[in-house]
DNA sequence: ATTCTGGAAATTTTT
DNA sequence: TTTCCAGAAT
């Protein structure tokens, strides 16, 4: 007891032992957040003798959730943790969905099962385009990108297909209506889930089989959730629902860091916390722990100018420290100069490393010309984000034919894979056999199965057809066995790097590289997960971000964009590309409270530095090779000026 | 069936 | 600047 509370303030004291019912922290940047939840955390179990498989704890990354049970195990011993569910919501519906998805399946035993498979972005907007062409509609009106966005949206406010087709009000709603009908029957048909159908279909089980809720209310008795901020309408629904029976529900976030508004956040969720459940416990974390006050005022500045927010007052202990450092560059490319130039200054003055150090920007585009500068320096890098690996295409087409082997069902990875490499099954083929799938109601891989009874099939090779199943039903065959040995066969009997061989190129070569990476990410979750299965290395895989592998151990700076230094916090920070049109960016101008949100992101990336700030700007700046003059951020002026020390080159 | 070609489009942020 | 795609050539 005296030491899960030892060195917490009073408010964070409060925040740890209050007991039941429900309980909102509103906790500023760098006020021992994560220390106060840890501690709630270790309090509710070896105080209040809650068993750790009672507790429900949501955070907004894998990382954050490994982190937080490393910490309570750190506090109380491995046993204190065991059997608690500390993951993001995605993590935890997939948990509940694997034994529940059930219940959605109609009486024909059509629709999901619990074997389903998880479809990324890119899947989506292809099945998306799949619905597109299938109902005559030009991909270049209705744009699947476009069409998806209004998708998900939907989902993330729970509207089900029906809903929204009854609702239209517009052309492009009416078109998206049907689509989104088609999607659905078609993800259904896959056994494959989206990312909002994740959180959808687990409220939408909840809602319709009360004996399942009530099941799961029963589970749970203590819930906290972080960065609840960051919360979208059916988030809010789910944790309603789940702890409407013991209301010992506590939330922690900042409505001043509320960042993710495109991806259905709803600030609402936090502002109107006290509504929703009435006698809810307050606590603020006011004192900041982490910046210098220079740093926090000017942060503090800048924040206050966006309207209608709850006033707070966040200070900080810790003396003024150096000042905020601007360096107005000619373009891009000097500006990366300046900042790997100081960079290496920095730590042959100062005897920091290189991990002390972060470089944020608005939009990964930006990373190219960071990774090739700091490169020449000869600083070593780590880059956040971009494209993940997961996403590169030789992955895609690995996984693809893992999870053809773990669920034939999955149309998407099996046209993907059916003539990669080739094989002489070529675009007509395909659309053909794909047509008879659709027709006979049966998935595409059956209909490969079943190529000789396809009328009028003589145009496509029934050998190359039936090479290509026998390859996958061999490979099934090995799925119950060792899953290296599975994923080694797939490679090298699929014959695709043997493709990259022929191909010669360096491209090639990194794609094998990416490849033997592959492999020893399979090797690591053998260790990690013993008894793990391919379904389990696939959802793993599936709900894994880029984040969550940022290490600190090596001695790297760290690239990444302000939405992903959520969370962290660095001695040494420079923000680049502070400039109208990019940061804030030109998509969010027109509209008030997407600058607002954008201010809210710039203050989250000025919150993150502990000790020196740089803030750059450049005058001309290319997009597409089009050089473009540039002006200062309005973020940059709403720093008073005595914050700010300008740097000139070569000084 | 596959490869080549030129013209158009593209970049916000992501579980 | 790079990437993507449709249509032509092989």
């Amino acid at each position: 007891m005296m030491d899960i509370l030892k060195g917490l303030n009073d408010p964070q004291k409060e925040a740890v032992t209050h007991g039941e019912g429900p309980l909102l922290i509103l906790a500023g940047a760098g006020s021992g957040k994560t220390r106060a939840l840890t501690s709630r955390l270790a309090y509710l179990v070896k105080q209040r003798k809650i068993k750790p498989n009672q507790i429900l704890a949501i955070t907004f990354t894998n990382k954050a959730a490994k982190e937080m049970r490393d910490r309570v195990e750190t506090m109380l011993g491995p046993e204190a943790t065991k059997g608690m569910w500390i993951m993001t919501f995605h993590a935890a519906c997939v948990r509940i969905l694997r034994m529940e998805i059930e219940n959605l399946t109609n009486n024909q035993g059509r629709g999901y099962n619990g074997r389903f498979v998880i479809y990324d972005e890119n899947d989506s907007e292809r099945l998306i385009k799949d619905c597109l062409l299938e109902l005559n509609l030009d991909t270049k009106r209705y744009a699947p990108r476009a069409v998806k966005y209004v998708i998900s949206a939907a989902k993330n406010e729970l509207i089900d297909a029906d809903t929204f087709a009854s609702r239209t009000s517009t052309y492009f709603e009416e078109i998206t209506g049907e689509v989104y009908k088609l999607y659905q029957e078609k993800l259904a048909q896959n056994n494959a889930l989206d990312f909002d159908d994740i959180i959808m279909l687990a409220v939408n089980i909840f809602e319709l089989f009360p004996q399942v809720l009530l099941k799961w209310q029963e589970k749970f008795k203590y819930f906290l959730i972080d960065e609840y901020q960051d919360t979208n309408h059916a988030q809010f629904r789910l944790v309603s629902l789940l702890a409407k029976r013991y209301q010992n529900l506590a939330v922690v976030g900042d409505p001043d860091q509320s960042i993710y508004k495109f991806r259905g956040a709803d600030i609402r969720n936090i502002l109107e916390f006290e509504r929703d459940f009435p006698d809810a416990k307050i606590v603020s974390l006011e004192q900041n722990y982490r910046s210098t006050s220079t740093i926090l005022e000017a942060a503090n500045e800048v924040i206050k100018h966006n309207r209608g927010r709850k006033k707070k007052n966040l200070w900080s202990e810790i003396e003024s420290g150096e000042p905020i450092y601007l360096y107005q560059a000619e373009n891009e490319r000097d500006e990366a100069i300046f900042i790997a130039s100081e960079v290496k200054r920095v730590v042959e003055e100062t005897g920091r490393n290189n991990r002390d150090i972060a470089v944020f920007y608005r939009t990964n585009a930006q990373s190219r010309i960071f990774e090739e500068v700091f490169m020449n320096f000869d600083i070593p890098y780590m880059l956040v984000g971009g494209v993940r690996f997961y996403e590169r295409m030789e992955i895609k087409d690995m996984l693809a034919y893992l999870r053809v082997i773990q669920n034939p069902s999955d149309n998407i990875s099996a046209k993907r894979i059916v003539n990669t490499p080739r094989r002489g099954i070529g675009k007509t083929s395909i659309d053909r056999i794909s047509a008879y799938a659709n027709m006979m109601g049966v998935s595409f891989y059956e209909a490969l199965k079943n190529a000789k009874d396809i009328p009028g099939g003589g145009g496509f090779s029934l050998e190359r057809i039936a090479s290509f199943v026998d390859l996958i039903e061999s490979l099934r065959s090995m799925a119950q066995g060792d899953l290296l040995e599975l994923t080694q066969a797939v490679i090298d009997r699929s014959g695709y790097v043997r493709m990259l061989e022929k191909e010669g190129t360096y491209e090639a070569e990194g794609r094998i590289e990416n490849i033997g990476e592959l492999l020893s990410a399979v090797n690591d979750f053998k260790t990690a997960y013993p008894d793990g299965t391919l379904d389990d290395f696939l959802e793993k895989v599936a709900l894994i971000a880029d984040i969550d592998s940022l290490e600190v151990s090596e001695n790297s700076v760290t690239l990444m964009t302000v939405h992903n230094a959520k969370g962290l916090e660095f001695p040494v920070v420079f923000i680049a590309g502070l400039e109208e049109g990019l940061f804030p960016h030109n998509r969010s101008m027109s509209d008030a409270s997407e600058i607002e949100e954008e201010r809210r992101l710039c203050y989250v990336g000025l919150t993150r530095a502990k000790e020196q700030l740089y803030l750059t700007c450049a005058w001309v700046r290319s997009t597409y090779g089009a050089p473009n003059y540039m002006m200062q951020s309005r973020f940059l002026k709403e720093i008073p000026s005595d914050f700010i020390e300008p740097v000139h080159p070569g000084s």
